[in-house]
DNA sequence: TCTGGAAGTTACAGACCGGTAACACCCTAG
DNA sequence: CTAGGGTGTTACCGGTCTGTAACTTCCAGA
């Protein structure tokens, strides 16, 4: 049967999209390797000839999701060339409607929630993926002409990062539904310095 | 031997203390009741005695930590009575201090993370605390004097929650570093208007 | 048409999981 | 002293987990 992976891609492919979709539905330690398979139309056998482990497979995902995000960011420079200010309320609007649109939240957050072993693998790569995603954003906010570039940066991310983590434990109508509201006149308090 | 747990309290006491604190730890799923209940002195069947279910030890786990949090909120009162701003400002200081001390994040909001299935019994205790706590963020905004408590208590929530959950991802030199910084400026500007 | 590699199949190992049954023990209240 | 409830012990159930072995099937390219 066909599980919304195109059926006619390479296995391994399908296999990483199918393992994306199902950590992020419904966690890591949630989701066996057999589902997966299952669920790509495959069999265990041919997931552990592409990824050495189910920590290797994760990793991956974590890999192609902020790949993912990326490829978000180069929409905003494309719909909004050289206007950095623009696509910094682009970047508002955006997590908003990803906010509405998915009550899980972000899958590298939820995977330090869920490995706790220090030494776990995927930590340093989740840690690496979200300080690259840190400079971005400090990086807009600056050739966005506002002063205090960093301190503005860090305050969105932790407002998205709470809303992306109150959305799951009180639902979309807690605190995270004014989301837009806070950043927009937070941008607008930093432009006024 | 001695788990840091006392040993001469009733079992089902250790039980509860140990689980929090394992669960805290490693996640809900990353310990078993063995564990657990090794970790207490005593052993499964006791365990399975007092709580009918390893959900239901966690339902009990999170209101555990739901009444230790009320706990520190009554230490406001106490330590500042009656002046409610002097309270909001503590409850700063606190969170700041709790975001030093440990790094991994809110309990509750790690098990809304982790619980994915939405009909699960700790999901509906989840939201239930946490609104609780927000209503009483609200109340303390409110009472401090400021005229959009509301927003200002659920701007506060995001940072907290996030500054949580980065902690987590990042570390604690990330974003979460600036936190107490993000809270008394917000604190100020929303007495300013 | 032949061949070699990728993919599928089945079965299994070994560990861990939540949860239960049956029974022995100990300690305290009467 | 005795009875009984709380506790400890051991063994087990059925299920799931990651990961592997051995074998078969399929298909594309030479």
């Amino acid at each position: 049967m066909t599980d919304g992976v195109a059926e006619r891609s390479r296995p391994r492919d399908r296999i990483l999209e199918t393992a994306q979709d199902m950590f992020h539905k419904h966690g890591i330690k949630g989701v066996g390797v057999d589902a997966i398979t299952e669920a790509a139309g495959t069999n265990k056998m041919t997931l552990y000839r592409h990824f050495e482990s189910k920590d290797e497979l994760v990793i991956e995902c974590l890999r192609a999701t902020a790949a993912k995000a990326s490829r978000i960011w180069d929409e905003f420079e494309a719909r909004h060339p050289g206007d950095k200010l623009a696509q910094l309320h682009a970047w508002v609007q955006k997590a908003s409607e990803l906010l509405s649109a998915d009550s899980r939240g972000c899958d590298m957050a939820n995977a330090a929630v869920e490995l706790t072993e220090t030494d776990h693998p995927a930590r340093r790569v989740i840690k690496e993926l979200k300080e690259a995603q840190r400079e971005k954003l400090v990086a807009l906010c600056r050739d966005a002409g506002i002063g205090q570039a960093e301190l503005l940066a860090d305050t969105l991310s932790l407002l998205l990062e709470g809303a992306r983590v109150s959305m799951q434990s009180v639902g979309a109508e807690g605190p995270s539904a004014q989301f837009v509201r806070m950043a927009e006149s937070l941008i607008a308090s930093f432009r006024a310095r």
